[in-house]
RNA sequence: GUGGGUGUAGCUCAGCUGGUAGAGCGCUGGAUUGUGGUUCCAGUGGCCGAGGGUUCGAACCCCUCCACCCACCCCA
């Protein structure tokens, strides 16, 4: 049998009403911000991720897919939205338009990682960009309006981690003297740490090795050594966050895995996700538009949910219920129940109508469908034009006409 | 890419020291007339992940693959 290509999955129903809720719930906040969807090409000219995302990163080195197009162009399946958001910003100029582009997007990411508990190949993300701005303001409403809308969504139990990462002035600085520190001890960490020190010194703090955990909290912390810029940003940031009595942990270790992070990061993890218990990661990308090789500047901010994540933190199973199963009797019937289905369903009622020979046989299916009512229709029904209503689970009923049959589903 | 775990019915699993498979749930039908859920009865269903080896005989022991899961790396 051909199965689904490891790292990818069906989502069917009714696991399926629990995404379009939630992907429902993102519009209604998104809209309220007043961020307007985008919808990028989920292929791309491969260029755009090594550059943008950056050329030594995991992402680039060993996790995309990437193929030659029929003219040889290197294309890819995009890893991540940000950078399409920001090609698509600069290729049609929406610099020019007034006001800070605050745009969302959702949809299918890709990378060829090794699958695991909250880690696809394909894989969904819920993000939004504010582009235009360098204003801490900014950061602190896109960082409200996700945390909004994780309450909207009804997750709990997550946790806001916040922290800059400095700017190209101050942080090459500061990875100098995390290097000078760490030439001092790394020897007594970890095999892993002892490598990260000489290729990335600061995923070296991202260690969840415990032995190495006091001697990293010994090291220095880019808090201390944001320059000027950074430092007034980062503080405006931490002040707007509190006036909005968004709560945060502060965590200098906090280091984001993609290159064109600068200043702000922040991330929301979530317990009971496993070891992948990030739901979201995001943050300020001012050089990044530069880093494409634009002369147009697009300093921004931005997020991206993991959909999988938060659809498995979200308790509960959504569900979308029946609301009539027409069960109508004999032949004539059918006709009859197809008619009285139109006006439920243009009232919104979910309707489903049934074609047993048996009203025992109706019944057992409306049960097994978990309707919430059954609509009988026979022979004395269409006679008197008042149908049975059965309420499927106090099992009470009555023949009623149309119009209280609509009053009574309402309920 | 590296480790660990698991592969038996649609699903969740049992199968003792090797004698060619079971349960629960589900699904289908029955307990007669236009009343479901509970109950009872019957039925459906499996090249025991694949290939090879040992053996009179393998779901079970050995080898090799493959798939899925979890973890590392890294990230959503």
């Amino acid at each position: 049998m051909i199965r689904a290509v490891k790292g990818t999955r069906d989502i069917l129903p009714p696991d399926s009403a629990a995404w379009n809720h939630l992907e429902s719930v993102a519009r209604r906040v998104f809209r309220s911000y007043r961020y307007g969807e985008i919808r990028t090409p989920i292929l791309e000219e491969t260029q755009l991720f090594a550059r943008g995302v950056g050329q030594e990163t995991d992402i680039v080195t060993k996790e995309m897919y990437t193929f030659d197009d029929r003219d040889g162009t290197s294309l890819t399946l995009r890893p991540e939205a940000t950078a399409s958001v920001i090609r698509a910003y600069l290729e049609h100029r929406l610099d020019q338009r007034p006001g800070v582009q605050k745009l969302y997007y959702l949809g299918p990411m890709f990378r060829r990682e090794r699958p695991q508990k909250g880690r696809y190949r394909q894989f969904y993300q819920i993000g939004a960009e504010a582009i235009g701005s360098e204003s801490p303001a900014v950061d602190a409403e896109v960082i409200e309006m996700v945390i909004d809308l994780l309450r909207q969504a009804g997750l709990q139990g997550f946790t806001l981690l916040l922290n800059s990462v400095g700017c190209p002035v101050c942080r090459p600085r500061y990875i100098q003297e995390l290097r000078r520190e760490l030439d001092k001890v790394s020897e007594q960490m970890c095999l892993d740490c002892q490598r990260r020190a000489l290729t990335n010194p600061l995923r070296v703090l991202d260690c969840k090795v415990e032995a190495d955990q006091p001697i990293i909290d010994r090291l220095p912390s880019i808090l201390d050594h944001l320059c000027e810029t950074c430092r007034t940003h980062f503080a405006l940031v931490r002040r707007y966050l509190e006036e909005r009595d968004i709560a945060y942990e502060l965590r200098p270790r906090l280091v984001r895995g993609l290159d064109y992070y600068m200043r702000t990061t922040f991330e929301v993890v979530h317990g009971a996700l496993g070891a992948q218990n990030s739901v979201l990661g995001g943050g300020r990308y001012d050089g990044l538009a530069e880093s494409l090789g634009s002369r147009i500047p697009a300093p921004g901010i931005g997020f991206s949910i993991g959909e999988d994540r938060l659809v498995m933190a979200l308790e509960g199973a959504w569900s979308d219920p029946l609301d009539v199963f027409i069960a109508p009797l004999g032949e004539a019937a059918a006709g009859q129940a197809a008619r009285l289905a139109r006006p439920l369903r243009e009232r919104g009622f979910s309707v489903e109508t049934g074609s047993e020979a048996r009203l025992k046989r109706a019944l057992e299916l409306a049960n097994k469908l978990g309707a919430r009512f059954a609509l009988i229709v026979g022979d004395d029904e269409i006679a008197s034009e008042r149908y049975t209503l059965k309420n499927m689970q106090s099992g009470e009923q009555a023949a009623l006409p149309l119009d209280a049959i609509i009053e009574r589903l309402k309920t």
